[in-house]
DNA sequence: TGCTAAATGACAATCGTTTTCATTTAGCAG
DNA sequence: CTGCTAAATGAAAACGATTGTCATTTAGCA
């Protein structure tokens, strides 16, 4: 199910977060892209549509975003973080393409049987995981092979 | 199996790599944790051993290490990372406690099978993942409970 | 014991992110 | 529609982590 924007800002409003112009673009900006973006790129696109927006912004936006969870953080690894709209309701994981930075998602994980067998081993009361691939998508594969 | 402090060096000789005090000094803070560690507090403990020593020094010793595969980073979210050494030779993964930070191991993940379907799915070439658990250690457990 | 390439340390530069604070504005009340 | 107020913004600076530069030191070999 993808949230249109419409309904994301229902979902902010009831939560008590005004609307902006700014927050707006930078909705639009994620919506918009099917990739995962930093807060750099992310700023860059909605400078764009909204010349005078602050990084500021887009770094608070990102995280309110983030925290009532229509957002959700990539880590591709090194230390920068990136961005990417939440598809599915509940939990998924990417996909990353370590030569041009791609993310495709999946959602069922099927981890369920794993993590239990892990608490009861460790002891850990276990309440989320992070789970990537690493790979190269088709298109660097065919890159590669062209060189 | 856990590897020596002799045993690492000899690796990192055969690589062509010098052995040096502040090398030895970080391998050995990390040989001697159980925990991962920040760039950060290895230069700390580092510097008991060997004061003079520079962060700098620190992050190019890590770094060198990561590369020559005998630590890994950690992404405990967020934007620190942190190092461990790699204990079993082949692959493993790490359960972070949200609370204080420990890291415990396992290393049988099972994911093969969901790897190639995802592979199948997506056209990726997969040859990695990362996988990490979040939860509560016993201890911040039983913690927790006693408040 | 000397030589040389590699490693180090001090410093500055850089990058990403966060804080501060005065100004602007969304959303509501009247 | 107009005014009010708390929330949001933007600019600048602070900040922390990481990397680059370069002169000096040192490990490991001849």
């Amino acid at each position: 199910m993808i949230l249109t924007e419409k309904a994301i800002e229902s979902i902010l409003r009831r939560q008590g977060y005004k609307i902006t112009r700014q927050r707006r673009a930078v909705l639009n900006a994620i919506v918009l892209d099917r990739d995962h973006l930093t807060p750099a790129e992310v700023y860059e696109r909605v400078r764009q549509e909204e010349p005078g927006i602050g990084l500021v912004t887009v770094y608070r936006t990102l995280g309110m975003l983030d925290k009532v969870g229509l957002i959700c953080e990539v880590h591709s690894g090194g230390n920068c973080r990136s961005y990417l709209l939440r598809r599915p309701a509940e939990h998924h994981h990417h996909l990353v393409c370590t030569d041009c930075g791609t993310v495709a998602d999946f959602t069922d994980c099927a981890l369920g049987e794993l993590e239990s067998r892990v608490s009861r081993e460790t002891g850990f009361e276990i309440d989320g995981h992070l789970l990537e691939f690493a790979g190269r998508c088709r298109g660097c594969q065919a890159g590669a092979a062209s060189e």
